[in-house]
DNA sequence: GAGACATATTTGCCTTGACAAATATATATC
DNA sequence: GATATATATTTGTCAAGGCAAATATGTCTC
């Protein structure tokens, strides 16, 4: 029986669950779509290559916070990102107990090419919203987010 | 470093991370109410609770996709569940195959103990969205994951 | 400047949940 | 009714990620 093996049912009558099954069913789709590209990446590494390449180099704790990872996971992500060859670990000359990640040029080439990607299935999830609704969709979640951090 | 201890950066600009964010906060937020009344549950394994208690009994089929797990992890849960003598394996009379998983009483007791800390939960988080708002939410949402699964 | 405390990363351990194979039963086709 | 195919559950295996402890470095206070 597959994850979502669905025929469409009843609505999921929970926030926390129809959050959990959206989010499950883009990860699903983002990744088919990357490995259609040639590429072997899951959800995660592509996010991370994804906020390296759009705000440049950072700590390993901005990026962990960015992704809402812990720092454990985040070492071991990076461990395999760098074991492929998109990004370095660079220390940090202000504070020598921290990191600079940075992408290397293969690390920059792979984001552009991946770029069209994320951009298809986002547009393609998010089809039936108006541009309007899908501001408001960010806006709600963000709020909720801020909320429940206080 | 926590999972998410931050002090409340950029906004994420994925929607996938920012769905993930807000349903780890919640699950977190949800979790820490329910210990608080001296239950020790997992997210998960109270909405499968809440499910059976709303729904009735269900095979473990229908409550994997409800809440979008795969049948192995159904099965582990219910494992679980049933070791603390909350539900109860039932054989289904029309298809020996299937089962019907059932509340035991201390199953419902616990449901009607714990309705109120979701309910708490769930307000506190949306505070900031008026009716319409949430409403509009789950909309969105349920639009999104309909499209995602065509 | 010494000690106390905070922060950045790494590592070990563990739980959750996905995927696939195995098993049992149901249903459809000839 | 025998065979092929579909569905329900269970089990094995694995990877992702959370939490806590370890280590290194920075900052603050006296």
């Amino acid at each position: 029986m597959s994850p979502a093996a669905s025929t469409c049912d009843k609505p999921p009558e929970s926030l926390g669950i129809l959050l959990g099954l959206v989010k499950s069913e883009l990860v699903r789709a983002l990744e088919q779509e990357i490995a259609e590209q040639g590429v072997e990446l899951r959800f995660s590494q592509v996010q991370a290559l994804k906020r390296l390449h759009l705000f440049g180099p950072m700590s390993a704790g901005e990026l962990a916070r960015a992704l809402g990872h812990d720092g454990g996971a985040l070492t071991r992500l990076l461990d395999q990102l760098e074991e492929k060859g998109y990004l370095r670990r660079k220390p940090d000359p202000q504070d020598r107990r921290a990191l600079r990640i940075e992408l290397t040029a293969s690390g920059k080439n792979l984001c552009r090419e991946l770029r069209g990607c994320s951009d298809r299935v986002m547009n393609a999830a998010q089809k039936s919203l108006g541009k309007d609704e899908r501001r408001h969709l960010i806006d709600y979640l963000q709020r909720i987010l801020t909320t429940l951090r206080q």
